[in-house]
DNA sequence: ACGCAACTGGGACGATTGACCCAGTCGCTG
DNA sequence: CAGCGACTGGGTCAATCGTCCCAGTTGCGT
């Protein structure tokens, strides 16, 4: 293989590595698997790193600090707070959707974070992000309709943050878009109803309906609407 | 070490899987560590299971069908339906509080669940009985207030699982109760606000305030009981 | 062009893994 | 109480793991 320099050659390694996981979890990122992956000799992995959990803790770090996945809360105002926070769960939905094993990735390196001794703290560093991504689309949204959140925007940031890997866990377990659209759905009345009501004559009483745009399948499967307090 | 019928010997050795999964993940479970957490000798491995396959996908099975943390909805009907929500999530709260490991252990085989072709369907199941469960809590909550549920109970039970699943996970990280308190008060009013109002004569218009017991208090119910999976 | 440091290739090592084998021992049944 | 099937113990195997070593090769500064 052609010669390269070492910076680069430890970029390759952790983005190999990055897929690696997310194809076979961290136990499955063994030192051979990655730099087959990355087209590499094996003795160019400890020439460019000290050693497996060097690469691990240094991908950690750069997956955390890079993280850009959010709520992608669109430029056009149509639409109160409600919906505008809906369409944004959706369009974070839909990056989840389009790169599963992306987010099966980050959920594999907390995972490992958590029971590794040696990266204390480093789980809670990247929930520290998750929140404030959180907060600023919270803000933003807010901004966007006129309406004033009533709960501290922090305290919303780590909800909405609760919201959006539950609906995402939820959704790799079972793959189910018809129902994680209903949850985004629930996420976004249950947020939209810590701000003050927008000013937009829309009276807001938007009881949940089919969701255009869901599969067709699945339709009035599990859907029935006799519910009551059995 | 005795003579032993398989059928316990088998129950041991998911007991003592189940252990070494908590703690060292399920990369660490190997065959050597389980029958040493279980004090046994590796050859009853193999004679037991047929392989660490084998074991893994029974614990799973096992695991998912003996699910029982839930919402330990209070037997006293003190307060709105809201009320009753949150101390129920409280409940679930201080089980996860009480046994962080379990619950590690519990996302660790979701996972690898998710990644093993030959157990494709089992992370479905395991977060169907999630929304079994529940969905029970949720009418039974429903039915010690006299409210109604306007939403299809299914469809608030899959907003229940993320919001505990959001909670859980980012308590994990981060180890902070106070947030996860507020997170859990938030859960609360949001699933309340999708009931019709409980006639009692409260006005339910909680915006939220410092939360007088966040700290200290929680102590309600305290079952710091062994998990185990039997 | 030249030399030296940066980099590569291939092999090797010890440790650990899942799996297996078989001679021995236990305990129930008849 | 005798015997046979159920069970145990300890050793062994090939495969795979992380890590290391070192003789070669490349490319850059001078």
């Amino acid at each position: 293989m052609a010669h390269m320099p070492v910076t680069e050659r430890r970029t390759r390694l952790l983005s190999a590595a990055f897929e690696v996981i997310a194809r076979s979890g961290v136990s499955g990122a063994t030192t051979r698997a990655i730099v087959d992956e990355a087209d590499m000799k094996l003795a160019s992995f400890h020439y460019a790193f000290e050693s497996r959990e060097d690469l691990l803790a240094q991908l950690v770090d750069v997956v955390v600090d890079t993280q850009e996945v959010v709520l992608g809360i669109p430029a056009d105002t149509a639409g109160g707070l409600r919906e505008l926070l809906e369409r944004g769960l959706l369009s974070y939905f839909d990056q989840v959707r389009a790169n599963p094993l992306h987010e099966r990735a980050m959920f594999e390196l907390t995972q490992y974070a958590l029971r590794t001794p040696s990266m204390a703290g480093v789980a809670e560093r990247q929930y520290g992000r998750y929140r404030a991504l959180a907060e600023a689309s919270l803000r933003e949204a807010a901004a966007r309709t006129g309406c004033a959140w009533q709960t501290p925007v922090p305290e919303l940031a780590a909800d909405l943050v609760a919201l959006t890997d539950g609906i995402t866990l939820a959704w790799l377990a079972d793959g189910d878009d018809e129902r994680a659209h209903r949850t985004i759905a629930f996420a976004a009345r249950a947020l939209a109803a810590e701000a003050t009501p927008d000013p937009s004559p829309r009276p807001h009483f938007p009881r949940n309906k089919p969701l255009p745009g869901a599969d067709s399948d699945v339709s009035a499967n599990e859907h029935a609407e006799t519910m009551e307090t059995s």
